[in-house]
DNA sequence: GACATTTTAAAACGGCAGTTTTAAAATGCT
DNA sequence: AGCATTTTAAAACTGCCGTTTTAAAATGTC
């Protein structure tokens, strides 16, 4: 009756929790087992015990990381907010927020990060049940704004767009900390970028909405 | 006298080929020494008669990508074009192209991917000579625009946005296979992806510089 | 208290992969 | 031709690391 107390202290929790850090530090591969058990304070021969081998134990904290970061109640596609402005700040900051918050654990992200550069069999399902329906939601929106069908061309590469925007700040990590140093991800500076690349991409779909209808009403003229 | 043609034939080049390859597939760790060899079709001891070990050829590889991908005559930062819209379209065009090209070999990107995510210490020099003088020109072609300085923080954020949206066809790749498949990177997919992001970008900095005008013309207004 | 389950400890197994070695053959240079 | 350099071949060395094993101790559970 005790097993499902997602918190701490049991073996395999904390054998979970270490892995988490150690296959986000590395990635799957560069992982050693070794490291995650002392990390864990656990016996060497505990991984085998509770997960059978290196690869199930990885698909466990694959899900807790997916879990933990996708459809949990702090974070959810379909967002409140009566205009479409305020329906793009509230999912551009949840997103924000989610990936970089600082109460937020950093490592499911970079454990992404591997996963986007060598995905795993797992990752299907991770794009499947993390990635899609935000960018069904996003493209939805966008398709509201410039007045074209979600399926779009325009409607894809503006999504792209504030996805690029918001993701860089993940892949871009080791860039940034280089050639940017001083930024911290404090909470006011999370809702600085939110507001920025709100207004950024706002502008830019309201403009492109205008010359799609301005193209719409003397179609004679070149469109390029 | 026959060192420097850096073409084909000679060992150490057949070897630095397939060397990009393989680590651009899986990585420096992953990427095995066997494997490279065969694919070079040498020897198993070359690598280490030639470059030392698999570390030194890794170096060799990554300036190698580094010159081909960096300051060759095929790119550079300082771009032509008269109006500062221009130059942006030359800007984002030419990285697009840079970095997707069909011409292009693709290794170098996905080397750089891999770096990005687990950088090794070569990487402080390729930030500085190819991610620095990027972002710089960068960040003087949005402060002109927007009418601030190049370290102000919209500045930074506006370059941020701008390199986000290039990116992401890189570090998304795996993601955009699965949702939408159909992209292909033709010469015409990559003009089209140069002028959304010029569109897109250009719009939304206008916008910007527009509101950072009327901010200072009425002062009193709160600025958000 | 008896019992199954869990955890520990230390050692060993087994395979993979970077590197080295040795000897021979090929190649290039003058 | 003679010599140094390069390349090949196959085998062995070496360390790392996932996994297994064995036996003992700890921790429940009824």
């Amino acid at each position: 009756m005790a097993e499902h107390n997602h918190s701490r202290d049991g073996t395999e929790d904390r054998i979970l929790d270490a892995a988490g850090h150690v296959f986000a530090e590395t990635g799957f591969q560069a992982a050693k087992v070794r490291d995650i058990c002392a990390r864990a304070g656990v016996n060497l021969a505990a991984i085998n015990y509770h997960f059978g081998d290196k690869l199930g134990l990885y698909r466990e904290v694959l899900s807790y990381a997916a879990c933990a970061a996708g459809n949990a109640a702090d974070f959810n596609p379909v967002l409140p907010g009566r205009t479409a402005r305020e329906k793009l700040r509230a999912f551009v900051f949840g997103l924000l927020q989610h990936m970089y918050g600082e109460d937020r654990p950093a490592w499911p992200v970079r454990l992404m990060t591997h996963e986007l550069v060598q995905p795993t069999p797992e990752f299907d399902g991770v794009v499947e049940r993390l990635m899609r329906p935000r960018q069904d939601a996003v493209r939805a929106l966008v398709a509201g704004v410039i007045g074209r069908s979600a399926d779009d061309r325009a409607t894809r590469l503006c999504t792209q767009s504030i996805f690029g925007q918001i993701t860089i700040y993940a892949h871009g990590r080791e860039v940034l900390k280089r050639l940017w140093p001083e930024l911290r991800f404090t909470a006011e500076t999370l809702n600085e970028i939110a507001d920025h690349i709100t207004d950024f991409s706002y502008a830019a779909l309201e403009h492109i909405g205008r010359r799609h209808e301005a193209a719409k009403r003397k179609p004679k003229a070149a469109t390029r």
